[in-house]
DNA sequence: CCGGTTTGACTGAACATTCAGTCTAGATTC
DNA sequence: GAATCTAGACTGAATGTTCAGTCAAACCGG
């Protein structure tokens, strides 16, 4: 009986359905609690066939992580590359860790971070997707400042790069709460906190961004 | 042989003895990877000790994040106490996170919470400890943002709510910089962050505090 | 000798990984 | 175009280890 989408899988395909089926494991049990067995009964198969993809566990879940947080990035700049203004992409950038609206997709990654960082500090692979991550991000934000200087919508006055780390903390910070699922601060007023904060700092009016 | 305080632990000190070897354990080989037999081990006795005392391991682990988290909130709010001027404290509040010096037990500290968020989603108990923690934290930068206005060495158009909830999510930032040593932010430039967006906010000179 | 404390020896379950193959589709040969 | 071969995809049934937690006995201070 041809199930064809269902069965036909094959190599790369199989590979990316159990990274995904890893991915909905991991942001639901956590990746301590995630066994072999959980990927592959989410993923229809047997344990046997997750080793015969991924080595070992950990090569399964690191490369996980790492799948995630590549798309999560690519299709992040890939939508802030279509914003003409300086003010809009940083805004988009903002968003991308605050979403304004509810998105339920964004508590998941924020979920995968908390266990990436608890990983890093003893788990090479996943430190290097950590560090590899921070510094794009961070580059994004000085790019996008140093944009917004070129242009005249920011302060010429403040550092990119300092401001890009303070940022990306403060939103590292925010996030944790939003992951957290923290009462007094819900997405929306993370996402105030974080806008107001960039508008303070590059002196550009929040109207500015509405406007635009 | 009176080995006196290393062997004659009873009851309660034992529990503490339990607890410490615990903290020592989780910094060192992370909260997933803590067995039983290292914390027994560590303390020098046998595992079925540890059962006597804590009847769970995750009742052993969780008990050690909020004994270390209220020691570590105790000492620092104890030492701030002294301290006569607002600037003062809130200097002191960052420094807490961000130690100037180069504090070894910080990043311990720091790496134990990155457990405790990894950890929070899925777990009641420790995600009481959080978010109880997280109050508490505010909420001391609420009081002492007030305390500042009311001397006038603070801008009284800032809401010290938001300030709080910008400032603690800042701070938890740089905290995660610092504990997985991002070479981009060392401590000490952290700080130097931290106390720049302070001052800036509240509208304090950075003199201010070292003439005091 | 009583009660809290401590231990070594065990048990049972959970799991990652291995193994020895089966099945299928496509290539190769005649 | 049938017969044979090959390789990759896949599986069920072991295997062996690691651990949390149990238990019954020993220890010891008062």
């Amino acid at each position: 009986m041809a199930q064809g989408t269902l069965d036909g899988q094959h190599g790369e395909g199989r590979r990316e359905q159990l990274l995904r089926s890893a991915l909905e494991v991991i942001v639901s049990r956590g990746y301590a609690d995630t066994r072999i067995a959980d990927v592959a009964e989410h993923a229809g198969t047997s344990p046997a066939l997750v080793i015969y993809y991924f080595k070992t566990r950990d090569q399964l879940l690191t490369e996980a992580l790492r799948y995630s947080e590549d798309a999560w990035y690519a299709a992040g700049t890939q939508r802030l590359a279509a914003i003409p203004t300086a003010v809009g992409r940083l805004t988009g950038l903002i968003a991308m860790t605050c979403p304004p609206d509810t998105d339920p997709a964004a508590r998941s990654e924020w979920l995968l971070w908390l266990d990436l960082w608890a990983l890093s500090p003893r788990n090479p692979g996943v430190a290097a997707v950590r560090r590899k991550f921070d510094e794009r991000w961070r580059q994004a934000i000085v790019t996008t400042v140093l944009a917004g200087q070129e242009t005249g919508e920011f302060d010429t006055a403040v550092d990119a790069g300092s401001f890009a780390v303070t940022l990306s903390a403060l939103l590292d910070g925010l996030a944790v709460q939003i992951a957290l699922e923290d009462t007094d601060v819900p997405p929306s007023r993370a996402y105030e906190l974080a806008m107001d904060f960039a508008a303070g700092q590059l002196g550009f009016s929040l109207d500015d961004e509405r406007a635009g």
